[in-house]
DNA sequence: TATGAATGAGAATTCATTCAT
DNA sequence: TATGAATGAATTCTCATTCAT
C-alpha cells in the first residue's frame, strides 16, 4: 500500500464508471472476506471481476483507495439501515433495542462486507503503519451510542453507569458478531439480536 | 507461510534451546503487538531477538510454528491466570464475575501477549487459507463458560436465557478489549471490569 | 515504447490535425522538461493538453514519435534563430561569437524545450535501447561548426588547432548549460554568454 | 525508487560483505552505463552479477542505495585520482591544466562509470521528482574550481574573467565527453585533454 | 476524431524459506 | 547451534499501447 496518486475526480462519474468501481468494490469485498485482509491481492480481485489486474489500478489509483471506498460503502450503508429504526422509537429503551437488533439485522444481511470490514479495521494498514480504519470511526461510532445512553439516563429510564463503558461492551459485543458468522454461518442471528437486546436491556434499566 | 521440514523435537529438549524458543516467542509477540500481524516478519523478530534471522529457522520449522506457539503460550497463561480464581469463587454469580474480572485482569497485565493474540487470530492464515486460530479455540472457551452459565441456571441463581449466545456475547465483550487497549492504552481497566461484570450480573440474574 | 503502427500521413495534414500535433508537442515539452523524461507519461502529457489519453495516440503512433517531433522542432527553432545571426557576420571571429551568442540567446529564450531535449538526449531510449538522438545530430552539428572554425584558418584569422575536439567543447560548453538553467533558473545567461564567447575568442584567434 | 528501510550498518561489513556489494555496484554501473538509467532494473543488475534478484535487495535496501553507493565511490576515485596530480603543480596555470588533464584521463581509465554517473546525474530521480544528484554536487565541484582561478588571478597568472562562469564552463566542457565517449568510443581523450587544456589556457591568462 | 476503458508487460520491494559453512 | 547469504514467489504500482464506441 502506497496511497500516492490522485485522489479521484469523485463528482463527475459516468455511468460506467460508477458501475465499475461498484463491481470492482463489491468483488474486494468478496474477496477479503474470503481470504482475509493479507491475501486479497489486486490480482485476486481482479479475477473475481473477470477483468486484467490493470482495470484495478485503472479506476483506483491504490489499493488503499479501494479499501477506503468499502469502508465508506459499508458505513453509509449501515447508517441508512439503522438510522430510520432507531429514530422509529421514541423512548431510549426502544432506541437501545432498535440499534442492537439494526445493527445485527445489518450484519446478518450483508454477511461478506461486514466479514470484510473487520479485516480491513484488524489487518489494513498505511505506509507508515496506522491503521486503516483509524480510532476515529470507533469514537464516532461510540460517542453516537452514548449520546442515546446519556439520553436515557437523563430521562430517567436508564440507571446511573458508565456510558463510555457500556457503548464500548455494546459496540464490540456486536462487532464481534461477523467473525463469528464467518466461522459459524448457520448462526441464529434473529436469536442473538434479541438476547443481546435483553442483555443489554437488563443491564441498562433502572 | 509454508511449513514443510522437520516437525520438532517436542519433548526432550535442552534447557538452552528451551530458552530460546521462549525468547522468540516474546519478541514475536512483541513484533506482532507493534507492528501488525503482516508486518511483523522473521526478519523483524531476529532484529528483535538479537539473533540472525537463521536462528528463528532453526529452532521453529516454519513461521506458522511460532504462531502456533504463541497461542500456545497465551492460552495457558491465561488459563493459569483465571481458573483459580473462578474455582476460588462457590457461586456461579461469583464465577461469572470472576471470569471477567480476572480475564481483563489477565488482558491488563499482558497486554502485548493479547493484542498479538488478536492480531493473529483475525490476521494468521495458513498455507490453505483458513485461519491459523480455528473455530476449535473459540468453541472451547465457548462450552467452558457455558458449562459455568449452565450450572448457574440449574443452581436456580441465573435466569433462563440462551447459555450459547451469553457465552458468545460475553467473551465478545471481552475479546473486544485488547484492540481497545491498543488504540487508547490508559483506558481503565480496572472500571472497565467492574461495569462489565454489573452488566452481566444483571443479564443473568433471575 | 514500441513503435507499430501508422507511420502517419506526413504530408496531407488538415489545418486541425497540425494544430493538435503542435498542442501535444508542446504539452509534451513541458511535461518533460517539468517531470524528466522517465516520469513524462503520456497519462501526463494528456493532462496538460486537456483531452484524453487516446487523443495522443490518435495523433501519434507512439511516444517516440512524439519524442521525434520535439526533437524536430527545437532543431528547426534553433537553426531558425541561429542561421541569419550567424550568417549576417562576415568574419569568421564574427560568426563564432555569433554562433556562441545566438545558441545561448536560443537557450534563454526556449528554456522548457532545452530542458526537455536533454532530457530526452540522455534520457530517451527506443526499444531496441539505442539513443532517440542518436549520434549523427551531434555528428551534423559538430560538421557545421566545424566548416565556420576551418573556414577561420584558412582565413588566416584562427590559429591552427584540431577543429573536431574545438568544436566539440565548444558545443558540449553549450549544451551543459540547459540542465544549469534547470537548477538555477536565475542564471544571468547574457553574462555567460558573453564570457564564452570570450573564452573561445581568446582560444581561437592566433 | 522508494527509499525506506535500514541505511545500512556501514562499518562494521564482512569481507564477503564488503566484495559483494562491490560486485553489485560494479554491475549496476555497466547496466546503468549499457542499457541507460531507465532500464537498468534490479533484475538486469541481477543479471549482470549472475545472481538472483533477491541477493541486491538483501545488500542494499534499496535501488537508491545502489546509486548513491556508485555515486559515492565515483567521487572517491575521482578526488584520489585528480587531487595528488593537481596539488603537485605550484601554479595556477599548472594546476588549471592538470585539473583538465586528470580530469580527462580519469574519465578515459573510467569509462563505463563515468558515463553511469552522467546517466544517474541526468535520469535518477527520488520518489518525490528530486534528482538523486541534486545541485550539491555540481556546486561543490565548482566552488572548488573557483577557488583554483582566483588564486591564479590574485597572483597574477590571470586575467580578470567571471570565475564562476569560467569555472561552470570548464567543467560542463569536461562533463560533457562521457556521453561523447559512449557515441564514440574511439575519441582520442589524450589529444582531447591537450586541446582542452590549451584552450582554457589561452581563455584565462592575462 | 475523440474518448474512456482495458490490457499486459515490467518495475521495485518484501519475505518465508533453504542452505553451506 | 548459529550465521549470513541466497532464492524465488508474490505484491503493488506504472505505463505504453490497443480497441470498441
Amino acid at each position: 500500500m502506497r496511497t500516492k496518486r490522485k485522489p479521484a475526480p469523485e463528482e463527475d462519474r459516468s455511468f460506467a464508471e460508477t458501475a465499475r468501481r461498484a463491481q470492482i468494490v463489491d468483488c474486494a469485498i468478496d474477496a477479503i472476506a474470503e481470504l482475509g485482509y493479507a491475501r486479497a491481492s489486486v490480482d485476486q480481485i481482479a479475477r473475481r471481476a473477470g477483468v486484467s489486474k490493470g482495470v484495478i489500478t485503472y479506476h483506483f489509483s491504490s489499493k488503499d483507495e479501494i479499501v477506503n471506498a468499502i469502508v465508506a460503502k459499508v458505513f453509509a450503508l449501515g447508517r441508512a439501515h439503522m438510522e430510520p429504526r432507531i429514530r422509529a422509537e421514541t423512548s431510549a429503551a426502544g432506541r437501545l433495542r432498535a440499534y442492537i437488533e439494526s445493527d445485527l439485522d445489518f450484519i446478518d444481511t450483508h454477511r461478506k462486507p461486514l466479514i470484510a470490514m473487520v479485516e480491513i479495521a484488524v489487518g489494513a494498514r498505511t505506509a507508515d503503519g496506522s491503521l486503516v480504519v483509524g480510532p476515529e470511526s470507533l469514537a464516532q461510532r461510540v460517542a453516537m451510542l452514548e449520546g442515546l445512553l446519556r439520553a436515557g439516563q437523563k430521562a430517567g429510564e436508564f440507571r446511573r453507569f458508565n456510558t463510555r463503558v457500556m457503548a464500548l461492551t455494546i459496540i464490540q459485543a456486536i462487532d464481534g458478531v461477523p467473525p463469528l458468522l464467518a466461522r459459524e454461518p448457520d448462526l441464529d442471528l434473529k436469536l442473538h439480536a434479541k438476547e443481546l437486546a435483553t442483555v443489554f436491556s437488563l443491564a441498562t434499566r433502572c
